[in-house]
RNA sequence: CGCGGGGUAGAGCAGUUGGCAGCUCGCCAGGCCCAUAACCUGGAGGUCGUCGGUUCAAGUCCGACCCCCGCAA
């Protein structure tokens, strides 16, 4: 007999965790909660979340509450509890609170995963928050969730290293397929009473809030070491990007170089054949791909050459 | 009809009051050199996004449309 599951999730963080529910034989996966389709883009285009796509090919009904505190929720999630007798929720990715009552509502519980090794960084933007602040490792954590955000029991983690050139990007991509490759066992060896929740020592917990594109406008004062690692983080989401010439200038990559530079903090400029900014601690950081305001990604080559 | 930038050689860009289509990089050939992504000489490569209009003459002015991108969400 399969253990009858709801799943939460939204994002592409979420499927692969999700795919490896579907097909395991241990899982059931009775419904799927989504966010609602959302405008995305330039043309404001309604989208579906890639989760509700996946559910909609597996035949799996799909949830999309508008919003997740009103009563109404609550009576629609109920009903599913009282007829399936749903045994956990997964919630990976999710992108929004879910109120207590309603994580009561499962017979063993919530499990969530989460991309860090909690309790270190908490919060939204985990992955960019582990590669900006330097670490030389992260993973992934499956937890019991409770009243507060990420700070439940352990049910395992996993760690991998992070790469010396990785973005966040390419690590969000590896730790959703980690965290799909732990989570079917772990749930059920939780489910079957074999793994035991360690709490977290919450006394070493650090914190990363939700990032905007606003966050991504690079403070040249900052050494060149911090910068570079910023850059990587925050590629591809929220990007980041400094004022030139009046106009925004996106910054996609960039490395550490052994020029000096007479220009002040934060102003680009040609030297050498290459496009290179001078940081607050005196180094110097060449930016190697770009993308200036209304026109598309380039390398830093690619720029040079129509701009001497 | 949310605001804005753009489409010119393979890439990135310039192109003035309409008057021979240019620059940098790359590419090809040759030269120089112990050698080179360096340097020198030469060369190829264009339906100026599309359609229509104005004009003796349109990359340039007018109109419509297509496509790419930044902001916003």
């Amino acid at each position: 007999m399969a253990y009858k599951i709801v799943f939460f999730g939204t994002s592409d963080f979420s499927t692969p965790s999700l795919e490896a529910l579907l097909k395991d034989a241990r899982f059931e996966v009775v419904a799927v909660v989504t966010k609602p389709d959302a405008p995305i883009g330039r043309h404001q285009t309604l989208t579906p979340p890639p989760v509700k796509v996946i559910a909609q090919e597996h035949g799996v009904p799909v949830f999309q509450f508008e919003k997740i505190k009103t009563d109404e929720t609550y009576q629609i999630l109920r009903q599913t509890q009282d007829d399936k007798e749903v045994e956990a929720y997964v919630v990976v990715s999710y992108g929004k609170i879910i109120p207590q009552r309603i994580l009561d509502l499962p017979k063993r519980g919530c499990i969530n995963v989460h991309g860090s090794l909690l309790p270190l960084h908490r919060g939204a933007s985990c992955v960019q928050a582990a590669i900006a602040e330097g670490d030389q490792k992260t993973g992934v954590t499956v937890m019991l969730m409770d009243a507060e955000m990420d700070h439940g029991d352990v049910l395992a983690q996993k760690e991998i290293e992070i790469g010396p050139a990785e973005t966040g990007g390419e690590l969000h991509d590896r730790l959703s397929q980690l965290g799909a490759e732990t989570l079917p066992d772990v749930l059920a060896g939780y489910l079957d009473s074999n793994i035991t929740p360690q709490p977290q020592d919450h006394s070493l917990a650090t914190y990363c809030k939700l990032l905007t594109r606003d966050d991504g406008k690079i403070n040249w004062t900052k050494s060149s070491s911090e910068i570079e690692r910023l850059v990587r983080a925050y590629n591809p989401w929220p990007g980041t990007w400094t004022e030139w010439d009046g106009k925004r200038l996106k910054i996609l990559k960039t490395s550490s170089s052994d020029l000096t530079s007479p220009k002040s903090p934060g102003e680009p400029h040609i030297q050498d054949d290459s496009l290179v900014v001078s940081c607050g601690d005196g180094k110097v950081l060449e930016i190697s791909e770009l993308q200036p305001e209304g026109k598309r990604i380039m390398t830093a080559k690619e720029f040079i050459a129509g701009h001497r």
